[in-house]
DNA sequence: AAAAAGTGAGTAAACGCTCACTTGTGTGCC
DNA sequence: GGCACACAAGTGAGCGTTTACTCACTTTTT
């Protein structure tokens, strides 16, 4: 009776959730390539086969954790991008989700933002990628004259890269306080650059 | 008679640049703790041994190669933005310094963007690295009343963004075409966050 | 002829992962 | 309810492979 289908989270059942924090630590901390499965579970408080129990191997593991982040942001991207009134608010909307999200699990967070590099590439262009989303979002506005013409790749790395780059000097204990603290902030610089001038 | 003092580089006196280039291409496409020693040695034409003539190891090679870009960035950065003129200008002169840094060799550029994550953390806030330049800089534009008044560590995550971001996009192949092409892009962009409202 | 650069087989260590085994947990049967 | 059973979860010593790096030696440069 200590386990039940719809128990809450008081005790593990399981050292998943528990590998799975070890590992994002270290990823963060040491780079994914550096970060040792014997590392992990010493971390996690178990054994080291136990990591094979639920992931095929370090490499998967490392893939589910920004899959988890990355796919939560293009759905994110999208609902509320595509949802209803000005660019000011659909922006203000988006840019608020993202903080939220951040702060919600910055762990698991600063993993996806410094591990882009590694998966990125390979995630080639889907549709449902966060980066497209917001391209392919820009460039509608621009066709129906919300904003400005001008290169939407462009543009989009331009307003991402204020928000991306504040989380990266958040990482680097450059930027104190919750990452929402700045929403306002970043909706204000992203407006700026799309209606410049 | 087949080598001098300063002998240009028709033939490779030796192999060191070599094994940089070499180093760089696999440090970028497969990250500087998947690419192995043997792999760079080869993609070099050298032999593995050949490496540890000119460099401690893989990892100072890793870091003298970050650090090409890191300090010149730094300097760049101090010279363009302490200059005279006005806050465009300057400005202007930093984002156009930089870019011209990206053409002149991406490669190693790109190098130093993908890996920041690598380095900068144990780079604990050196005076003349590139992003306290930055800071430093943009605090007494605002002491003086050149910009308007907000918090420097956000507004300057915020512009570098604009850059960074940007770069990262050149490297998935998202941005085609040479950085400096954006140059202006770039400027008016950071100028709309800094006298935004 | 001395020094610097290059060679490549060899080494010790570390890695991801496996597997035979033990422990824990929920289920069907009486 | 109590018990045997099936299966999922956890263990950790051990395996094969790969790695960064060394070193005695050869070649090239000055």
């Amino acid at each position: 009776m200590t386990t039940h289908p719809h128990r809450s989270a008081e005790r593990p059942r399981s050292a998943k959730p528990r590998i799975e924090r070890a590992a994002l630590k270290l990823f963060v901390d040491a780079g994914v390539d550096a970060a040792t499965t014997r590392q992990i579970a010493s971390q996690a408080g178990v054994s080291e086969g136990a990591l094979y129990r639920h992931y095929k191997g370090k490499d998967e593991l490392a893939l589910a954790l920004f899959l988890e982040t990355h796919n939560r942001l293009g759905e994110m991207l999208g609902d509320a991008l595509s949802a209803t009134g000005s660019v000011e608010e659909r922006i203000s909307r988006a840019v608020s989700a993202y903080c939220r999200l951040a702060d919600e699990d910055w762990l698991l967070f600063s993993f996806h933002l410094v591990s882009l590099n590694r998966f990125l590439p390979h995630d080639s262009r889907r549709e449902d990628d966060p980066l497209t989303r917001f391209e392919t979002i820009l460039g509608s506005m621009m066709a129906l004259g919300e904003i400005p013409e001008a290169d939407p790749a462009l543009v989009t790395a331009m307003c991402l890269g204020v928000i991306t780059q504040a989380g990266q000097n958040k990482i680097y204990n450059r930027l104190p306080g919750p990452f929402s603290a700045h929403a306002e902030a970043f909706t204000r610089a992203i407006l700026a650059i799309l209606f410049q001038k």
